[in-house]
DNA sequence: GTTGAAAAGTGCTGCGA
DNA sequence: TCGCAGCACTTTTCAAC
């Protein structure tokens, strides 16, 4: 069997496939076969080939957030009262389902988090009783979202 | 015809049905039918009517982005010299591929952005040619992402 | 709106080159 | 390693409830 360690050298066939599928997953095999001239059985090798390795995590099916009452998108940098406390943070961060998305980072803020709520109270409801309850957060800065002007998945090659 | 309008009010069914999706979009209709024991057709219908209305926008594949070689994921904070100046520098920020997301926001900076970047030579290259050479940005803070805790979508109900 | 089954299309697995 | 062809499966459609 192949090496499976991080290291993977995908040629321009498999940048090719990544590309098209990155925007649309639903794109049949045959469909893509036809548009690259190869034949269906070669995209699945190299399909087959790309989730062993790990590069292909999975797919997500993109939903409107605004659709269903999600009004508000904000980010929010995190000062904790000291670094030692970062990996109980994340812990009980991680049961707050508003937050989606959280970094440790470098500069100002010790981390970086990224929530989804329905309207304003929601939010305040999030910092203010769900965020600033965890224990060894010192204070919160918040930047809501007026317009998500760019969204979209890093281009290959 | 139906209201398509951006009132949708989804029932149990829809969610559970989106819920089961957005983690996993390749799960097969008839295997969700099996779980929420209803038909296969149901699950269909439900599917076309969220596609019709747009709440469903689409799917995306899912790459391990440090798999083919973009170990970097970092936040910059962006000043604008005049926030007049916001819809040209947009234009000209979305010709920067490097750049995932992009916000208008409230708060300290004017706008948001996270890009993703192969090294700090590439990110380096992105921060002082390609975002400090387009016009109106004064200066950018940068904060750079050394873990990903938590990556995940809205979850619903 | 839901069901169940038939029709159409896609994905998977050999063998051959 | 790639391409072709047959089988299994899923999606889609539609008449009936």
């Amino acid at each position: 069997m192949e090496n499976r360690s991080q290291n993977f050298e995908p040629d321009n066939l498999d940048l090719q496939i990544l590309g098209v599928l990155m925007e649309d997953a639903t794109i049949p095999y045959t469909e893509i076969a036809k548009k690259l001239i190869v034949s269906g059985g070669t995209i699945h090798v190299r399909m087959k080939k790309m989730q062993d390795i790990g590069v292909i995590k999975g797919s997500h099916l993109m939903i409107d957030p605004q659709k269903i009452g999600y009004d508000i998108c904000a980010f929010l940098g995190i000062f904790l009262e000291k670094g030692s406390q970062y990996k109980d943070a994340v812990e009980n961060l991680r049961n707050i389902k508003e937050i989606v998305e959280l970094h440790y980072c470098t500069g100002l803020y010790s981390m970086f988090a990224k929530i989804i709520c329905r309207d304003t109270n929601h939010l305040r409801h999030v910092l203010n009783e769900d965020i600033q309850g965890v224990k060894g957060i010192q204070r919160t800065e918040t930047f809501i979202s007026l317009e998500e002007s760019i969204k979209r998945q890093i281009t290959l090659q």
